[in-house]
DNA sequence: CCGATAATTCGACTAAAGTCGAATATATTG
DNA sequence: CAATATATTCGACTTTAGTCGAATTATCGG
């Protein structure tokens, strides 16, 4: 079965160790985190720690960059708000106030390009 | 270990099947759609149409309700937006939850190359 | 009650995710 | 180049997710 984008983005997210890891990168911003930060303030194994980081590099939300010997890890937002609108997209058939508490607030409208349908690896 | 909340709310988003009968709900509002007539429009075998709501419910997404010999199921908008909040928190090392659509300032290469400002981690 | 409809549970199976030590690659410094 | 720091790949393994036919429970109309 052919797994879309948003699946990848959400499946990426969906575990403890990534969750977290994901989370202190949205906190720490655009610098970003080396590999052996994130593995000292997650306590998780180097080798699983690199599993878990190409995870969220596969799946778009996290950008990986050279500085020196360390390699930097750090969130991609536009992929995040691209997931948001994704998953509140057409809420309640847009026509209908019927969503009871509140659907959602304005978001950047950038689902068409995102994380709906595109084809990629 | 522990599965948090919003990893249990991730998870249950992170499947192809799962993804689109949650956007179908979401789309269709709090009437909801009955198991069958989901598994009809999933192309989905009944025994893991419920499997797959199963998921959803166990992780607070979706509710369930009977009416008549049909099991209606309905998307629960609130805890949506519980995990979009979640997802967006502390974006940046602020406090708050504002800056969503603004938490794009620039992607890692874009920083790294100095045409953005410089945050001290 | 009975037969039909609606959906779930069960069971057996296959596929994929996750873990982590040891070996390996990559980059820096002297 | 050699020694060191940083991170990944590999391999072997355990656990969990997903699939779906067949049997089962629940509900309705007569």
């Amino acid at each position: 079965m052919r797994t879309t984008p948003a699946v990848k983005a959400l499946g990426a997210l969906a575990h403890e160790h990534r969750l977290a890891l994901y989370r202190l990168l949205v906190e720490t911003g655009p610098d970003g985190l080396s590999a052996g930060v994130i593995a000292d303030r997650l306590r998780v194994p180097p080798s699983s720690l690199t599993f878990h980081t190409q995870a969220l590099v596969r799946a778009g939300l996290v950008a990986q960059r050279r500085v020196g010997r360390q390699l930097i890890y750090a969130a991609d937002f536009a992929a995040m708000n691209d997931l948001v609108v994704y998953l509140t997209e057409n809420c309640c058939g847009q026509g209908k106030v019927a969503c009871t508490p509140a659907c959602n607030p304005a978001l950047p409208s950038a689902a068409a390009r995102g994380l709906a349908k595109r084809r990629s690896a």
